[in-house]
DNA sequence: ACTCGATATTGACGGCTGTCAATATCGATA
DNA sequence: TATCGATATTGACAGCCGTCAATATCGAGT
């Protein structure tokens, strides 16, 4: 299944607890993300003023073997991050629109101001509701 | 170094490249959120009305060895997404506040109505600056 | 067709990780 | 202090992961 199609469809981690099938689509991209490597790659392309990364650009931004490099944006690329696009011999790869936002929206807080937030006015916090004994 | 204090000084992902160091401290938590059962679990505590879950809640809220569900909250815990706090028998697992929500502003998008955005009002995303020949 | 530069794939290796059974620790209660 | 329930730690094992050298592929130019 396709990473946006699951991170539209899954609650923020504050409003409600995922199931386990969205916690295993999810899951792939945040361990996608969860490599120091490929942080940085995304952040270069992420930043990037055209949106747009050669991979000769990242391949020689770090001490790694091309390779390797290759290998990271591989895994980028199959997780539903990036894109990529040959043009001449070189390939560029690009964010996929949307999926950064909405891994943010996950991890989001409940939006203070309720003026734009996407969320239903559900739930005002209820402080502290079940303090009763565990079980 | 904790991680509330590497992600404060971490720009979003849009803004600038991440350093080693950033991408270092902040890969950690997004391995840690690389994981199905863990990102459930968060989603518990993140969701539960008091912000507080036992640990004896969890346990039983999936079908893993209790060994494994204490090794997947203490690794929450380490990297600085979770506290705990004992009372009487129980464990209480809550959010370290803050952390969810730098996360997710680090993964976010370059604010588009600068109204509240915490962002300073930067890089209005110049549309493709460098299209010349890769290198 | 041949060569060359850019990128991807393969195969191998060491290290990390998720899981469990067994055991230990820690509080409360008797 | 003896016992019990709740949680943590230990040790072991299979499987995954990041890295590299070697090699393959793919376009462009000659």
């Amino acid at each position: 299944m396709k990473l946006l199609e699951i991170l539209e469809c899954s609650p923020p981690l504050t409003r409600e607890p995922l199931d386990a099938e969205q916690a295993a689509g999810v899951a792939r991209a945040f361990k996608a993300l969860g490599d120091p490597v490929r942080l940085r790659i995304l952040s270069v392309v992420a930043s990037r003023a055209g949106g747009e990364v050669c991979v000769c650009d990242i391949t020689d931004a770090f001490e790694l073997s091309q390779p390797t490099i290759s290998h990271h944006l591989k895994v980028l690329k199959e997780v539903g991050l990036l894109t990529s696009e040959r043009r001449a011999s070189w390939v560029h790869y690009r964010l996929v629109p949307g999926t950064l936002g909405e891994l943010s929206a996950l991890l989001a807080l409940p939006a203070s101001g309720p003026a734009s937030g996407p969320a239903g006015g559900s739930a005002p916090s209820l402080p502290a509701a079940a303090a009763a004994v565990p079980r």
